[in-house]
DNA sequence: GTCGTTCGGTTGTCCGGACAAAGCATTGAC
DNA sequence: GTCAATGCTTTGTCCGGACAACCGAACGAC
């Protein structure tokens, strides 16, 4: 069954980064079975013409992954379920294109305002500085899901409504350079009030999941602050983790 | 500003470790402030005695928690923020218990029952076939936080009611020798149904956070399913998640 | 037959070195 | 003064090797 591997050292491309593609590839491709071995790590280094630290850099990110699974004295395994992604830092927006909704975004505001005590303790910024505001509704398949709320730090990007429109606030983020690094999160729930519900299209008092969240980028500076709400009834959020060893 | 860092190499801990925890601490204690600095790799190695890569695999371990961030041709930075916890599988009760709200658990019922279609499908057994089924109340201060359905498959270890109630699920698995990897989640909301609002002393119709999730072990196999539901009013979750890139 | 021992195989840790790539500051040309 | 070229520092990648720790299976003693 010996696989299909080779790197090309001509390529830009790190070889243990080559590799590790391949090896997804292959279990994602079904190439490589859930529960078979790996074939030990020497062997697999000569076979490609490799030294054994890059092979095993290759295989660690697999680990990380949660697709493989190391055991000394028996081997590398695939793991033998269905992994998919393990919660990134994602938009709704994209995450809703991933699932083929074809989501539609309407700008209702985008404006500058003064930060409340509560933008200015999560942005750090100075209480009654001017920030951005935002806020959108989103839908899928032209029904709407959630209302979006957002503040920015002013002076980061410039936000330009019909952007926003087309394409996620993340991606607006890091086209315009800004590297994101961790978010904070916080989920919970809680009924509508009248506005939402009927900006939502929900009843009165419907469930509605709430999520808010703070992100920064690789300086540790708050980049993001939104509160957003969806309608439970046609929105739930869905993911992977792994146990951190 | 000369961090006091030293290894122990008779100590059966692996050197990266003891440095990479040595660097957590200081950064936790505030030794090393955000934004500082951390020396280059290669006088770091040297002054410990310590070759560079396992400096780096010191390092690298950080990078990972999102402590710190690795800059070509700079350094490497402490990150500048409030990182606390990346998400862990943890179980609500050392949740609630590292928050200092003294968990409670009630166990309403503990026995064996045939398993539904959506058991079976989540589990991967037989449909009819035999698996654990656990309802639990989970406290906190006296009051009702959530309530805890889970559904386990016979074999993989024995629930005690006594043992139930004095810890959290997950810990009684690992004690048994498994070694859970991985989850997968969906959160979401809805109305209390009138039994749900009694036990939980909600008023009817009242907005609840849902989790369903099923977790797997290292091997691929499902270990637990369970179906959750908590007060929206007394509960969220809350969480920080990093940027894989 | 059962149990402890030994042994081969595999991953875990660690070393020392080498070159490449990227960022930043200084220098130099215009 | 402005801008490009240069050089230094630092991390990124890769190599080849060595020994330790651990697992499982085969082996042998009882």
């Amino acid at each position: 069954m010996s696989l299909q591997l080779s790197v090309d050292r001509s390529s830009p491309v790190p070889l243990y980064f080559q590799l590790s593609q391949q090896l997804e590839a292959a279990i994602e491709h079904g190439a490589l079975t859930p529960g078979s071995l790996l074939g030990n790590e020497i062997e697999l280094a000569a076979r490609l013409g490799l030294s054994r630290p890059t092979v095993r850099q290759a295989i660690q990110s697999l680990v990380d992954k949660g697709l493989l699974v190391r055991r000394r004295g028996v081997g590398t395994q695939v793991v033998h379920s269905q992994v998919k992604r393990p919660l990134e830092l994602s938009s709704l927006y994209d995450d809703l294109e991933a699932a083929g909704q074809r989501p539609e975004t309407r700008v209702l505001l985008n404006t500058t305002v003064p930060a409340s005590a509560e933008v200015a303790a999560a942005l750090a910024v100075a209480e009654g500085g001017e920030v951005h505001r935002i806020e959108r509704l989103r839908l899928a398949h032209g029904e709407p899901m959630a209302a979006l709320c957002n503040y920015i730090p002013t002076g980061l990007l410039d936000l330009d409504s019909p952007q926003l429109e087309s394409t996620g606030l993340y991606r607006l983020m890091r086209s315009a350079g800004i590297t994101l690094h961790s978010a904070r999160q916080t989920i919970g729930a809680r009924s509508a009030t009248p506005e939402e519900a009927e900006r939502l299209t929900e009843p009165d008092g419907a469930p509605l999941l709430t999520m808010q969240r703070t992100t920064f980028d690789d300086t540790g500076r708050a980049v993001e602050y939104g509160t957003h709400v969806y309608r439970a009834s046609r929105y739930s959020f869905d993911f992977q983790l792994l146990v951190r060893a």
